[in-house]
DNA sequence: CAGGATCCAGTAGGATACTG
DNA sequence: CAGTATCCTACTGGATCCTG
């Protein structure tokens, strides 16, 4: 009979600990950020592309749900809808449906979404900057790692 | 035979963009440091402390692996080591070990790591900034979803 | 004390099919 | 075209045991 219950204070142990940590406000929107489709869908609404070579391009304008789809080209329809539900929850995109014969919805980052935009683009900036550095010492640690230091 | 074949390939089909994705250098990097446990090792070496009200406190200073383990409360051994780890490989943390008679071993930023720290302070003070906002208009969406357009 | 190895649950996320 | 609902897989992440 307990050993079910084991699993369950233990389980009700972690909640504690996790609303602890989801208590933190900076946490919620980090975990939304940090979200894989969020950065896409803001850089992708902002004008800005993934691919940093080729098709991406613009300024920011509103995009229609089919166009989102086909700039993030391999995401499901699920993890789209999903991300833009959750960004327009939270005021960072509008999302405006236009009653023509087949429904066309645009979506549009709000001036709130685009600060963040501007904030993952400084993030951005950083990666850009410090990539070579961290690729380094990533390279160095695998050979150390790899027998390296056995001579 | 083919049923699972058809899945295999599949997952390779997926392997194609998910690669195409993984490409973009910025990409692997957000995905570092929006890992739920890098922010918090970071902060906690940083000096910053997860809760605004309490314990945490103080300047950036080296941190034992017990020390990480108790101020981050809920973590997982494993958690922290593989996040340690990672941060060390990218060269954002350095991982001394003191051979005393019980191992010793702290861990420090890096000024890399240290650059990431004041980079998270700043989404930290964007969050904080925009909060009220963004639970606002999670409020009023919530409020229009539960019913509330029917009348 | 610091951490590696293993097992296992929970969940995020993708494919498919269907609706308005 | 835009979106929903369902199923299912794979990965994340935690608990536990064990070692230098």
């Amino acid at each position: 009979m307990a050993t079910t219950t084991e699993r369950e204070s233990r389980a009700e142990a972690r909640r504690r600990y996790d609303a602890f940590l989801a208590e933190c406000p900076s946490r919620q929107l980090l975990s939304r950020i940090s979200d894989k489709w969020v950065a896409l869908v803001l850089a992708a609404l902002g004008g800005d592309g993934p691919a940093p070579g080729g098709d991406c391009g613009g300024e920011p304008r509103p995009l229609r749900y089919s166009e989102l789809a086909r700039r993030l080209s391999g995401v499901s329809q699920k993890m789209l809808t999903q991300t833009l539900r959750a960004l327009e929850r939270d005021g960072l995109v509008t999302r405006t449906v236009t009653p023509t014969v087949p429904v066309t919805v645009t979506y549009e980052l709000t001036e709130l979404g685009l600060s963040l935009h501007q904030l993952l683009g400084q993030v951005k900036a950083w990666a850009e900057a410090h990539m070579d550095e961290v690729l380094a010492n990533r390279a160095a640690y695998d050979a150390r790692a790899a027998g390296g230091p056995t001579s």
